[in-house]
DNA sequence: GGAGAAATGTTATCCTATTGCTTCTTTAAA
DNA sequence: TTTAAAGAAGCAATAGGATAACATTTCTCC
């Protein structure tokens, strides 16, 4: 099992994705409780996506008490406002990189150390929905995930966790 | 839930599926047996794609004995030759219409009645081959699921089973 | 026919996710 | 300030998806 890294929650990248979330929150009058502020510090905290488990085990040793709905409450929560994305094929979440705007996810997952990249290819996402759209399919939501291996993982400079 | 649909096994598109199964098989040197050929044929033989537990279901309606792995062993073949996908945002598997081309699948997916659409864009494909090229990541495997609506169901002639 | 490889059977278990209900907290109105 | 209603979190149980480990059977090829 791949004991993820745990990176400052005061990393530059972390903080400025919590302060955004809050402005946003804000903006949107949903409310940003302590709960769902700290598994989202969680998940930026992290070098490599968290299953809902992985993230039920750190707040349990946070000293808070916690059963399975705690964490996927907390996890629609962020889904919902764009804050996270869910990575389907492995089952774990990832931070978002633009809250702002609404979108599915494009992500390069490595299969070796579990990094993943966020892609904004937005030529993708117009071909995809003209295709649906030759088709009256009516899209809600694109999910973009490309399984292979990062540089570090292919040049045998394995950076592979455990 | 949603009782799939049955479909003659005799269907077309089903039997044309099967015998080109066969040749492929036979062609690459692996083995078609008697259970990966009845779980390709329960896959083609239903309208919308199946869980796994849904196809032992039908395995043990059949009076073939079975657990869990009897039916992941024959859905990792498959998946391993390129019959079938596996759709990852529902922990389904659908018949492959290609698969003679080793591509990752398109799939456009109706949240509402199931059903799904496979694409086979090229130019998707490769511009997410280029941006992955562009960041030095070596590509696997792609997977594109789009949920939406079909039209079907956006025009309210719901087809939802259950 | 027999040895080795491949496939399947069997049991148990792990991981992921949800349901239903209770309790606590927040918010806004009286 | 009290209070009703809504929203969020605690908690227990369980459903659903997937795999590990080992035994047995079947196939293939010599």
């Amino acid at each position: 099992m791949a004991a993820p890294l745990e990176i400052a929650s005061s990393s530059p990248r972390a903080r400025q994705a919590l302060e955004h979330a809050e402005r946003l929150c804000q903006e949107r009058g949903v409310r940003l409780t302590v709960l769902r502020r700290r598994v989202l510090e969680i998940i930026w905290s992290h070098a490599r996506p968290l299953g809902a488990y992985a993230i039920l085990d750190v707040l349990r040793d946070d000293g808070r008490a916690g059963a399975p709905p705690t964490v996927y409450r907390a996890l629609d929560f962020l889904l919902e406002q764009g804050l996270i994305h869910r990575l389907a094929s492995l089952n774990v979440f990832t931070g978002c990189c633009q809250p702002d705007r609404r979108h599915g996810g494009q992500f390069l997952i490595c299969r070796d150390c579990g990094q993943v990249d966020e892609l904004n290819n937005t030529q993708v996402e117009c071909l995809l929905n003209d295709e649906a759209d030759a088709r009256g399919f009516e899209v809600l939501t694109q999910m973009i995930e490309v399984l292979g291996r990062c540089p570090n993982c292919w040049q045998g400079v394995t950076h592979r966790a455990g």
